[in-house]
DNA sequence: ATAGACCTTCCCATGGTGGTAAGGTCAACG
DNA sequence: CGTTGACCTTACCACCATGGGAAGGTCTAT
């Protein structure tokens, strides 16, 4: 199997695979005699899982440690668990931190009338002179 | 007033009022003779108008195309909005996406003993080996 | 034999931010 | 007046993950 092949069964780009080989994430390929990089199943298997893993949003350090959890037979379930809990943690605080800023812009959203006149509170409150938003 | 006080007065690092310098989403500040460069108090108002804004999350982009509506008087408060609502969208889209992956992260957590064993759900699933999760 | 679809490596760009090094300037203190 | 230390200047490098493209080699089908 070619990388083209083997990234379109895995769902990683071609330009990726050899990106993770580059900075050690997954083992060298094989090459044949001109120097292509050859595939089998177990390493479609292995880009799937890293595939998986960066869609949940694990970072590529992350990810190198679950594969590494994931290859060890004898790891403990709690230690996969452990970095799942404090992605989690992660995950949810850059949510909260989102949703502030989307609370506070649907605020000054409403507030704005969005029509032709140049009286904006988006704009008066982006440079701090904030106005009474008529009681709202 | 030197970089630094304006960086402090505004929030803004003076590393990065450099860099919206070099980037043109800000004047180039006058100078002094000795080549520092000079800020006053409508300079710190526009760099405090900056941080606010991407701490809302708006990219450069963004920031510079309020920063224009901010300082064309005429401007319709509409166009604002359109930006404001656009990001909002956006910030929101990001929301559920991570939201997804906390979902699907608590609900292989949950399954997942954390204990000593290395029977882990959570690798099961990222290597694509689903199993009965015992009902849940 | 030739075309076209693939592969290889190497470099560049993104977006914001931080670091750091080498050098100039300024204020205060002795 | 000289030194010290805190500031300033520019100019690079790094991050993280990804895409783009150029220049050149290889394979397959016609």
């Amino acid at each position: 199997m070619n990388i083209g092949e083997a990234a379109s069964a895995s769902g990683v780009s071609a330009k990726m695979i050899r990106y993770y080989e580059s900075i050690g994430l997954i083992r060298p390929a094989q090459r044949t005699g001109s120097n292509y990089r050859v595939y089998g199943g177990a390493e479609v298997h292995l880009l799937r899982f890293v595939k998986r893993a960066r869609t949940l949003g694990f970072s590529v350090d992350e990810t190198a440690a679950l594969l590494g959890l994931w290859q060890d037979k004898g790891r403990a379930s709690g230690e996969v668990k452990a970095i799942a809990v404090n992605h989690i943690a992660a995950l949810e605080a850059k949510i909260a931190d989102l949703e502030g800023m989307v609370r506070t812009l649907k605020h000054l959203a409403h507030c704005c009338g969005g029509d032709d006149r140049p009286d904006c509170p988006i704009l008066d409150e982006l440079a701090g002179e904030a106005r009474a938003t008529k009681g709202h």
